[in-house]
Formats: structure tokens, C-alpha cells, sequence
DNA sequence: GTCTATAGGTAGATAGAC
DNA sequence: GTCTATCTACCTATAGAC
């Protein structure tokens, strides 16, 4: 063999980076493989010794672009949670949907894949769920959070003014905000005085 | 003239009605020009007798369909907008996405297309919001139950089970009808007892 | 306004050399 | 594991007949 076992491995994580950002940026149906491939220095028939075709590719990209966004969200406190809230619902994420959130980007594209995939997508955003829920009391107020931010982001970059994105924007940052200051608190020390 | 003028409006309408069926369903990227005219029973060169290219077409389709948005959202008591809220958050609205709301299917392909196409959709989206804020006491109270509601259906077709889907809408629906009852009406009038 | 024919390009995927 | 070459299919768009 002549490349180390290794390589393989690097190589497929090349793969998923640069294919989740164009898929982000482009959409996955608008991303080719040859695209792709040349993204990361290679050529087209190398893709299928990675993935046997282009929608087990999307499946992959889903897994770890949600493990990014998981971990985004995980084992914050309640003032470091807010920050990334407030990263999440800023302009800088709107123009920059290559870096950013794929739920926002990929999740029409999903909806449209095959089962398999919609199961990786659903086990990872219950797991995100889960963790806002730490910061909740109860599940049914991190469904709610994960929809406005998902639903606000996607709707503003699909606006033309920058007027209307900064207004559903901020409209939605305050009500995140105060979910989170609303909720009587288990762990309210760690919170300090606002 | 062998056609008369009524007959190229009623062909445009034809189009845009299947076109925006079949991007709602398999979305614009995926909708071919020979695919569309096959569908309305002509043939791909009549097509640019209508529009003088694919992203004309993509422009058309989001102000018919933001169109007949609007008027599932106008002129409501709120009783009936209540309906119009549980009808949006529904199994069966994500079951079938072609008869849906354009805005959880078509954004993410807005948001990358001309700077013509997404204002005829913030334009559009923003007489929505006027209509929803006429039943609610801010504006920003609008735009998060806006985003809160594109946000569920689009994340509920991209899972996998109806188990998981139904705790989504569950959760975002009571939130919604909160937000109405919670108003300080002034026409609480025509809300009658609840 | 719609048809057929076709241009020129790119898509996903496979075969076999190295 | 990667490369080159190639297959088949489909894409957007145009030209010219009817």
C-alpha cells in the first residue's frame, strides 16, 4: 500500500470541510464532485474510494457539520450561551454561510434525502436540543429557540436590505434573551449579577 | 396572431403554478426547464417566450407564491388566524411540501440569488409580517412568530421521524397561539370567549 | 406561441493504468 | 489512493420552421 492508513483518513476529513462549506455556500445540489475534489487538490474518480456516491457524501457532511454546531452549544454557562446566541443571530453569520450553522443552509436538502440521512440529522439536533434544554425548563422551550434562530437566519440572508435583516434579527436576539433570563434558574449562581 | 393574448397570460399562469410546485418539491436548482414545460404538456423552447431565463423564473415564482401567502395571512379575525397558525404547523403541511409555504422551501435558494429576487421576497415577506402584526401588539413580535414557524416546518421535513416532527410543531404551536391570546387586544371584541 | 433540432457545457459515475 | 479517459444523461439557451 502506498499511501499510510492515515492518509485515507485525512484525506476524507479534507473531503467533508471543504464539501460542507461548498454545500453551505453553493447548495449540495450545486456542488459537483468535480468541484469538489478540486477544492482539495484532487480529481474526480479519486471521490468514489471515500464515498460510494454523492448523497452518502451529504449524509457524511450532515454528521460533521452538526458535530461542529453541537459543539457550539455544549457545556456552556448561561453567560457564554448568550454570547453564542448573539454571534448566531449577527450579521457576520448571515453573510458568512460557508462558517456557518449547515441547519440553516442544508436542511431543505435534507428534507429532500434519503432516511438515513434525515435519521443522522435528527439524533444530532436532539442532542443540540438537549443541551439548550440544560439552560430551559423544559424541551419545549429549546424546540422553540432552535426554530426562531434557524428560521431567522435563513429568512434574513434571503432579504435584500440590510435595514429589514438587522430588524428580524435583533427582534429575535431580545426574545432569545429573555427566554433564557425568564427561566427560574437550578443553577442561577453560576449566572452572576446582569 | 394564432393565439390569442389571453392565452400567453394563462400559459405564464400554468407555469408559474407547476414551477413553483416543482421547486417547493424538488427544489429550483433541481427543476429543469424541459422538466417545467413537460409538466404544463409543452416543450422547453416555449419556455423562453415566457421568461428570458431560469432565474427570471425563480424571481416570478416567489411573488406568486409569497402572493398567495399573503392571502392565507390577510384579512383575518383571530379565531381564523388561529386556524391559519395550526393548519402551517401541521403534519400534513409537512408532508406536502408542493402545496406549502414557499418560504420554508425556497429561502435558502433566495438567499443566493439576484438582489431583484430577494426584494420582491422582502417586500413580500414584509407585507405578511404588517398582516400578522395587526394581531399581535409589535412588530418584532411578528417576525420571531415568523421565523419560529419557517424554522419548524423546515426542520421537522428534515427528520426522520414523526415522533420527533410532532414534539416540534407540538412545541412551536402552543407558543404561537400564547402569543396571540397573551395580546392586550383592541378588538378583543371579536375574540368572543375563549 | 409553440415546435424541432441542436449547440455547448456540466452533471454523476465507472474502468483500468500506476 | 489517485489519475486519466470516457460513458450517459441532463442542463440552459438559441435558431429557425410553422
Amino acid at each position: 500500500m502506498r499511501y499510510p492508513p492515515e492518509h485515507k483518513e485525512s484525506t476524507r476529513a479534507r473531503l467533508l470541510e471543504a464539501g460542507g462549506a461548498l454545500a453551505k455556500k453553493d447548495g449540495f445540489a450545486s456542488t459537483g464532485v468535480d468541484g469538489l475534489m478540486a477544492a482539495v487538490g484532487l480529481t474526480s474518480g479519486a471521490f468514489y474510494s471515500h464515498f460510494r456516491s454523492k448523497s452518502e457524501l451529504l449524509e457524511a457532511i450532515v454528521e460533521s457539520e452538526l458535530g461542529h454546531s453541537l459543539d457550539r452549544f455544549a457545556g456552556k454557562t448561561d453567560e457564554q450561551l448568550t454570547a453564542v446566541l448573539e454571534s448566531y443571530l449577527s450579521t457576520a453569520h448571515v453573510d458568512e454561510p460557508a462558517r456557518g450553522c449547515a441547519v440553516t443552509t442544508l436542511s431543505t436538502e435534507v428534507a429532500r434525502a434519503s432516511v438515513e440521512t434525515r435519521e443522522v440529522f435528527e439524533h444530532m439536533l436532539i442532542r443540540i436540543k438537549d443541551e439548550l434544554s440544560t439552560h430551559l425548563t423544559r424541551d419545549d422551550e429549546a424546540w422553540i429557540m432552535i426554530s426562531q434562530m434557524v428560521g431567522a437566519v435563513m429568512i434574513a440572508r434571503a432579504m435584500a436590505s440590510g435595514k429589514a435583516r438587522e430588524s428580524l434579527l435583533e427582534a429575535v436576539l431580545q426574545r432569545c434573551r429573555a427566554m433564557l433570563d425568564s427561566e427560574p434558574r437550578h443553577d442561577a449562581a453560576q449566572r452572576g449579577a446582569s
